[in-house]
DNA sequence: GATAAGTTGTGAATATATTCACGACAATTG
DNA sequence: CAATTGTCGTGAATATATTCACAACTTATC
């Protein structure tokens, strides 16, 4: 069932993206779409748009544009949301309990199962409805957890992706700064938010005016 | 001074990952690095980094790689460490409070100097050593400042977005969901950390095996 | 039912980014 | 000082992504 490998990664990531704001769409009753209003919503050019529905088939009509229902069921499906996928998160701290308290709960596929943290301070509690257990219980508690976020400090990154990957984690999103190493089979992305503010700025004063 | 605009964006992009790198190269002492072991270190093919840093000229040596020293002051120059560029912070709620706390302090030229919120009962505070003002004196307190961080409710995003521009912002890191509209001199760079998890999501599920 | 307006899907063109592969030179070693 | 090893810088090849531009079709209007 997986690897249409046909789909671009660029079409990928924006997916979600798609999704999202089709989800929005149907919410409000709107029943028809066109690329053109696609575009000027979520700023992505609309041939481009065409372009990354068309890989998966001829979803609309010429003509007309695209029903949203229809569109909204075809993304549900290729996205799997309708399977879900428990997440834990590592490293209850600043940002950790920001993702607990938030928990990608609208709309989402995903959720927060568990969180782990070395503190016993935090160990015990529930933040956001999510239990945090104690570091030490990784190995045991992890059994059928596949993807991870990753927010403990970046002298802990490795080590602990070492652990991750032991139990069979396959997909970690990294917000620490640390390049982290894994076996080719399993999957990182990384968000390195010092990266993104400096690349901001760096655009700000190097490339002036034109949106690109 | 600025726009030499031949430097390809993804390139761009990978320069504050470049300069923190050697910066904890030079803080350990070494002082020689080659594209091959910066590549072990980042995960970035070594001939991409050779390229990319071949857009500055030739900064390395045949045979022996590159000066750690020099590479970093050079690269200090080039995304101006040594001047300041200051930040405000839109929305002191659970990211924008991890934000403060964290405030990017290791090794940048950015901080976050000022923050601003709706709620009385954050307003007049320190958090990790910024004030938070109310909103209401964005106008009078932004005058110097021309990035900004968006940490509020995707309902507030535009509005928020429409008073920054006016004050002058020219750069936004956007961590809310919405495709926020600007002038076309007004760069926007979306952290969309829903979309990040489920694209990752996406990709294991549909990507298998192989490192891309 | 003819005309006008709107929209898709896609071949082709273009733009951007990565990777290969090698000549030229540096450093080291015996 | 010759041989070996390591490394850069870059032309060329390849890969990936975006954008143009238009035939084909739908819908709405009169
Ligand atoms: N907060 C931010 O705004 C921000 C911005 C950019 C990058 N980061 C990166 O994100 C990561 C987390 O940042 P933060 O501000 O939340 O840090 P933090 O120090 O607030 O939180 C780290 C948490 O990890 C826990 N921890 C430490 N060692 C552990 C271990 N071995 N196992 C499990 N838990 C452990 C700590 O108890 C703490 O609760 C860091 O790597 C940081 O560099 C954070
Ligand atoms: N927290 C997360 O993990 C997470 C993940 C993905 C996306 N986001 C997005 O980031 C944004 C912030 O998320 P959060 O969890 O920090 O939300 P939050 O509700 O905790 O914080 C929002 C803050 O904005 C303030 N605010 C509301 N209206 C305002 C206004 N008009 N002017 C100034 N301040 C105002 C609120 O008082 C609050 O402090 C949201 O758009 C959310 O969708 C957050």
């Amino acid at each position: 069932m997986p690897n249409q490998h046909k789909i671009p990664q660029a079409t990928a990531k924006r997916l979600p993206l798609y999704y999202r704001f089709l989800n929005n769409l149907h919410l409000q009753g709107k029943s028809r779409v066109s690329s053109k209003e696609l575009s000027d919503a979520i700023k992505v050019d609309s041939a481009t748009i065409r372009r990354d529905f068309s890989y998966f088939g001829a979803l609309g009509k010429k003509g007309y544009g695209y029903n949203v229902e229809y569109l909204l069921g075809f993304f549900r499906k290729t996205l799997d949301q309708d399977e879900n996928t428990p997440v834990a998160l590592i490293g209850v701290g600043n940002l950790g309990t920001a993702f607990l308290n938030y928990n990608f709960t609208k709309n989402n596929n995903t959720r927060i199962e568990m969180a782990f943290d070395a503190d016993m301070g935090k160990v015990g509690h529930m933040i956001g409805n999510v239990p945090v257990y104690h570091i030490d219980e990784l190995e045991e508690r992890m059994t059928d957890i596949k993807a991870a976020i990753l927010t403990v400090p970046v002298s802990e990154a490795q080590q602990i992706t070492d652990r991750l990957v032991e139990t069979g984690v396959n997909g970690i999103l990294n917000f620490t700064p640390a390049r982290i190493t894994v076996p080719e089979d399993v999957r990182v992305h990384h968000i390195d938010l010092a990266v993104e503010l400096q690349s901001l700025v760096y655009f700000m004063k190097h490339y002036p005016l034109d949106q690109e």
